[in-house]
DNA sequence: TAGACAGGAA
DNA sequence: TGAAATCCTGTCTA
């Protein structure tokens, strides 16, 4: 392969992807064109878009400073673009397509190598015993000499039988050891529910699954073969990651299971159940705190599923999963699963599993551990395209970067590593600027979104705004988030309650004035808070609000990796240039 | 019998 | 890295 220039891609030896961002402007006859200080003059790089449209595949960001954005490419990147149906040649061809200097052969070969793993060991199933077989009896031999693996499966020289009970534990130990396992034992049926999709809304509105969910659905389904049925759908927040569900649910025919993350979200899938399904109020039960009926689907929470008396006793619930014949679980923001709800995963190889997330990526790094215990990445679609197509609004994410002052400076400087992040988070120069964002989006309707309750109560009072934070009970939350929905208030100061199962549809600007540590998800999570299309098909505004020179600017660079891979970037702006006018982008 | 609140867990 | 939110159960009051 020859130098391409031109090209925005460079790929290292170390498995690290650079990417141009941008390029110098040329004249025609391809001199850079300098700017009235000297400076090259720099455009977009032509390619840039299709290039990380395209590594988004198989790779994951790293970094994404202004004008070179790193990416990383590891096995389990790898192995989910595996799952889709990407070889090592289409991987090879797309880095080829985009380098701009030779991609190192050690690359390619490992590549190749982690790729050609998957599959390599697959479970079947002969009878009534499920067999751990391979096409290579050396790469079978291999993973026998590792007592971790040894111990949990019976082999008797000829054949290797995975205990029904261990398969899940298999996979995971086979995972850790370099060895994703393509699991094709199949699947309990469970026992048979017809669940038929309404054209029409209980409260009466035309309702069809849209191109993007069927899609999402069947690739999960895999006309129920054993090479689907488990695996997770990754969709923005607002694309309707429900109906997905109910799609699966519909196509399985089959008793489920919902596992979500709080009682808020257990309420919605119930409505949206029996609003959009052809299922009875009491074929749909809710087993939570406040009430426990089994029904043919029921909703429950990870927490409860999870709890017990005490560290020492048993996991009090866990009944539920064997209390019906259940064909398929639902793993609802599967990105934030708890580790014992793995545990119990790992004994449920036998049932239909869906996860559904908007954001595959966990802060703790188990993202393996999904890969197994769920399954592979079934199908996403990058935010963007969704954008285009208006099934969500487009959004413009500006970082607004404010000083802190003297006074404060000193106590930045003494403080530790934690304490530096919660000085520069709590900033109080952070304040007016978001006075300034409230006034200029004075036709909007705000979210002021933060993390220290204190800055929170601050800022609540200075913009003579309601406050909702986990203190505030359920009531009195619903009633203001109904004020907001109908336009009696236009402004909510919310603490972490927002990030999630919140429906303010009409919401189209959102202030981040602190964050999580380095959550990329939790961004995410915020953005989607304003992404719901607006009925006259305008824009949203996101503003993240850091602290100058600070570790809130660092961590907030670390958040924002996951929304600039969906191809979002983010506009900086200094709080002095406020007084200008920005408009939300109008769809195209 | 419902609601409010405390306590512990992850 | 830590703060905040959540959940569940159990107990108390009315």
């Amino acid at each position: 392969m020859s130098l391409r220039p031109d090209n925005p891609l460079i790929v290292q030896g170390d498995r690290s992807l650079m990417l141009h961002t941008v390029s110098p402007v040329t004249d025609s006859e391809g001199r850079a064109v300098k700017d009235d200080e000297g400076q090259p003059m720099l455009r977009e790089h032509p390619r840039f878009a299709e290039a990380r449209d395209a590594l988004s595949q198989f790779a994951e960001l790293e970094k994404s400073p202004d004008y070179l954005h790193t990416y990383r490419i590891t096995p389990v990147s790898v192995w989910n673009a595996a799952a889709l149906g990407l070889d090592a040649s289409g991987i090879a061809e797309v880095l080829e397509e985009y380098a701009c200097v030779p991609v190192p052969a050690n690359v390619l070969q490992e590549i190749r190598e982690w790729i050609e793993r998957y599959g390599v060991l697959r479970i079947e199933r002969r009878g009534e015993e499920f067999e751990l077989l391979s096409d290579e009896p050396a790469a079978l031999a291999d993973v026998l000499g590792y007592r971790d693996i040894a111990r949990l499966v019976e082999h008797d020289g000829e054949r290797v039988i995975v205990p029904p009970l261990a398969r899940g534990t298999v996979k995971q130990a086979l995972i850790r050891i370099g060895f994703p396992v393509d699991d094709r034992g199949g699947y309990l049926d469970g026992d048979a529910l017809k669940i038929d999709l309404r054209e029409r809304t209980r409260s009466g509105e035309s309702f069809a699954v849209r191109p993007y969910q069927e899609l999402a659905a069947q690739g999960f389904y895999a006309g129920g073969s054993v090479l689907g049925g488990n695996g997770v759908v990754a969709l923005p927040c607002g694309a309707g990651k429900t109906i997905v569900g109910m799609r699966v649910m519909s196509l399985v025919g089959t008793k489920t299971l919902i596992l979500t993350t709080n009682t808020v979200a257990v309420h919605q899938w119930r409505r949206e159940l029996l609003d959009k399904t052809e299922l009875s109020e009491d074929q749909i039960g809710e087993y939570t705190g406040e009430g426990k009926s089994v029904c043919d689907v029921t909703i429950s929470t990870y927490q409860m599923l999870t709890w017990r008396r005490s560290k020492s006793d048993a996991f009090e619930h866990f009944g539920l999963f064997s209390r019906e014949n259940w064909g398929l679980v639902i793993y609802d923001e599967v990105h934030l699963l708890p580790a014992p709800v793995f545990r119990v995963t790992a004994d449920l190889q036998a049932r239909r599993r869906l996860g559904l997330t908007a954001t595959l990526v966990r802060e703790d790094g188990k993202e393996d551990e999904v890969f197994c215990l769920i399954g592979p990445k079934r199908y996403d679609v990058p935010w963007k395209v969704l954008e285009h197509q208006g099934f969500i609004a487009p959004a413009a994410c500006i970082e607004v970067r404010v000083p802190l002052d003297d006074d404060l400076r000193s106590t930045y400087a003494s403080a530790d590593a934690r304490g530096k992040f919660r000085v520069a988070s709590e900033n109080p120069g952070k304040n007016e600027v978001v006075g300034l964002l409230v006034e200029r989006h004075a036709d909007g309707r705000v979210l002021v979104i933060g993390q220290y309750l204190d800055q929170l109560e601050a800022l609540a009072k200075r913009l003579k705004a309601p406050l909702i934070t986990g203190k505030t009970p359920h009531a009195d939350r619903q009633a203001l988030y109904q004020a907001f929905r109908n336009g009696t208030e236009r402004l909510l100061v919310v603490s972490k309650v927002g990030n999630f199962a919140i429906d303010l549809p009409d919401a189209n600007v959102a202030i981040q004035v602190s964050g999580t540590f380095g959550s990329r998800q939790e961004e995410a999570q915020r953005l989607g808070r304003i992404l719901r299309p607006k009925s006259d098909g305008s824009g949203a505004i996101f503003y993240s609000i850091v602290t100058l020179g600070s570790r809130d600017q660092e961590f907030a660079e670390k958040r924002q990796l996951f929304l600039t891979e969906q191809g979002y970037s983010y506009q900086i702006i200094e709080p002095g240039h406020l007084a200008e006018p920005v408009e939300p982008e109008a769809t195209a």
